[in-house]
DNA sequence: GCACTATCTTTGGTTGAGCC
DNA sequence: GGCTCAACCAAAGATAGTGC
């Protein structure tokens, strides 16, 4: 059943299962992230046969045959949302229920598309699991407990954290310094990092690392570490109402005003005009 | 209170020399 | 060739202040 929003007065076409059964997926007209949080199971996902292992996150739409086979000692979370919850509509439009060609969140939707190198499967290590049960719960909380009318606000916000690491997770693979240099920023982005901390994480010197970073990436380790704040920032920007300081804090900037600059620099434009930008040129498409 | 600018201090990037 | 170290300078980070 969808949440009905008691501080706006409207249908949010979204759902949290702390403990799901795994029998009913996929949801109607939903489409599901599903955090595996003990066991293991085996199914089939489009007649391509999968092995689920604790700790693993699923990506499951309406249309999906998904089927489970057998199961063991499972324990699960699923979050789930109509697609058009993606989308960011502007406030003189949010009447208009048909609004065509409206911003959505970047990497949501391609994290579903199942083929021959995407099964919708992504497994986690326990660093990474740890982050996203924290996600999961807080998830659960802001759904059942709608503390103020910012709440569908802070859920998008989650969900283009979570996206953003899925995204990287599905795409990454390897184990190189870099690799795990990597790894660290796309987990710790919303907390200070210092090069420092890199350098004794990957066991390189300043130097090695960013001509590393370089090779691979075309940045230092710190300029990817900016981009990749910025990139997730912009996303907030268009698909939250939230402040530019609650944006700068959740992406790592300890400063909003330390943000705004980057951001300027980057962008050529302050924040507040890109908000507005972004939603009016996506609308205009 | 929020968004933004100016300025000062600290940190990081670059480069060349040298070591293994 | 791959790495470390040191020095210099630019960029990032922190703080104070302004305007709305």
């Amino acid at each position: 059943m969808p949440q009905k929003d008691r501080h706006k007065n409207r249908q949010v076409e979204i759902e949290f299962h702390a403990q799901e059964h795994l029998t009913d997926l996929p949801y109607n007209r939903r489409y599901s992230l599903i955090l595996l949080t003990q066991g293991s199971f085996k199914a089939k996902l489009n007649n391509y046969p999968i092995t689920v292992n604790f700790p693993s996150v699923i990506c499951l739409k309406s249309g999906d045959d998904f089927e489970v086979l057998n199961q063991q000692n499972i324990s699960a979370s699923t979050f789930s949302f109509d697609p058009t919850f993606l989308n960011t509509v502007r406030l003189s439009q949010s009447k208009d229920l048909n609004v065509p060609n409206t911003p959505r969140i970047k990497e949501g939707l391609s994290l579903f598309e199942n083929d021959l190198q995407h099964i919708g499967l992504i497994e986690l290590d326990t660093e990474i699991y740890s982050k996203f049960l924290q996600w999961f719960f807080t998830l659960g909380m802001e759904v059942s407990a709608q503390s103020d009318d910012l709440w569908v606000c802070r859920i998008k916000q989650y969900l283009i954290q979570i996206f953003n690491l899925l995204k990287q997770l599905k795409d990454d693979g390897q184990n190189s310094a870099i690799d795990q240099a990597l790894k660290y920023i796309h987990i710790n982005y919303a907390s200070p990092i210092r090069s420092e901390d890199l350098t004794q994480l990957t066991h390189l010197n300043r130097v090695s690392l960013n001509e590393q970073f370089k090779k691979r990436l075309n940045q230092t380790a710190l300029q990817y570490l900016m981009s990749y704040r910025l990139n997730i920032a912009e996303q907030m920007l268009t698909h939250t109402g939230m402040s530019l300081n609650d944006i700068a804090l959740a992406t790592g900037f300890e400063y909003d005003t330390y943000f705004m600059k980057q951001f300027k620099q980057k962008n050529g434009i302050s924040p507040t005009e890109y908000r507005n930008l972004s939603r009016e040129i996506a609308v205009a498409q």
